[in-house]
DNA sequence: AATGGACTGCACACCAGTGTGCAGTGGAGA
DNA sequence: TCTCCACTGCACACTGGTGTGCAGTCCATT
């Protein structure tokens, strides 16, 4: 049934390498032109249009994909019933590698595209904002900030840090789960028992 | 001496009304152009050309603004030879309002200008290290993240809560300051402790 | 060998923003 | 009253990106 022609295979992976390149370039520059993502996939800028009629279909695909993977993770995750924060970090491990990669995201998020990109999004958020709450129901999470915001904005450090990788000296996922789970209001030796688990 | 003629006076009014509104138009969208600076300032485009001969000089002179007076709120509470977490939550205090302003800045260090502001913003980070640093050395900080990342993302979260603060219902400077404190390591009934006494 | 289609390489038109030039206009200051 | 000058209101040139059109090339498929 997977029979595919080698005519509609290397179209497809064309289409895959502008999208995976799509995401190294924007990463490092977000207001990179179609030109700069077409010369980087080592293809003509005219071909580009030919796979993503315009720059916001490129940059919507690429958010599909994000969330797509993340919802995967985290549904995944929570399906195991554990304690609100021990998923948090089981979701932190899982996800690093690809919020390393889809970290762009949420610099795209502000500015022209950034209507389209929170309204795909906007499912993430929900079901991260509802883990938060019931880790604040369950009283291990703290209740500072409502479950949207804090949800919000745990998720967002381990998105920065994940971006200080690159320069600088790989802080890693692990420091990125601790600080996470500190802001959430996990106690510091309750923290780093979650992660030692789970290294 | 500081007699100032009504025309120099004006000048000078327009001028800070131009960077006052631009605080504005740029922290709502950092994308914001000329006109719409100039628009929202009540004067025609070519009349900020006359102030600010180009925009990077505009975002420079507000970044500047920043600049001092961060420094200055950060070295006089510094000043007070505090711990490191007391000195920090009268830090957040006292920047809240500030940050609010100035929170278009965090956006604007990223793109087009990015390297300018980050350059003018460097001492500003070394000084943020230098608390936190201090804070590690005395055990009221933890040591999960290297002390210059670790202050950059504190700070992070303080603008970025700060940002939210607009759409959602005022988590205020209370909530902002507790959540730093928590990635600081510092323990929850501590945080509360501390800007309890200065609410 | 002929065909179809993915990709190239060039051509456009279009737009939005930046920065400049210059002849006004109106009000403060001499 | 006359001069100066901040501000206006147009003009313009330039840049850099987007999106489209189309002839041509190359190669897998038929």
């Amino acid at each position: 049934m997977s029979t595919e022609s080698s005519r509609a295979r290397s179209m497809r992976e064309t289409r895959d390498r502008i999208l995976d390149v799509a995401l190294d370039v924007l990463g490092e520059n977000p207001d990179a032109g179609m030109g700069d993502i077409a010369s980087a996939a080592g293809v003509v800028r005219r071909t580009v249009y030919d796979h993503f009629p315009s720059r916001l279909d490129l940059v919507r695909t690429l958010t599909e994909r994000a969330v797509t993977e993340v919802t995967a993770v985290l549904t995944e995750v929570e399906a195991s019933g554990a304690e609100a924060d021990a998923t948090w970090v089981a979701f932190i491990a899982r996800l690093w590698p690809v919020a390393h990669r889809y970290r762009v995201l949420l610099a795209l998020r502000r500015g022209e595209y950034g209507e389209a990109i929170h309204a795909l999004l906007g499912p993430v958020d929900e079901l991260l904002a509802d883990l938060v709450k019931r880790g604040q129901d369950t009283d291990v999470f703290a209740r500072h900030l409502p479950a949207d915001t804090l949800s919000q904005v745990a998720y967002g450090v381990v998105f920065a840090i994940a971006d200080s990788d690159l320069s600088n000296g790989t802080p890693g996922a692990r420091a990125a789960t601790i600080t996470s789970l500190l802001m959430l209001g996990v106690p510091e030796t309750r923290a780093i028992a979650l992660v030692g688990a789970q290294p």
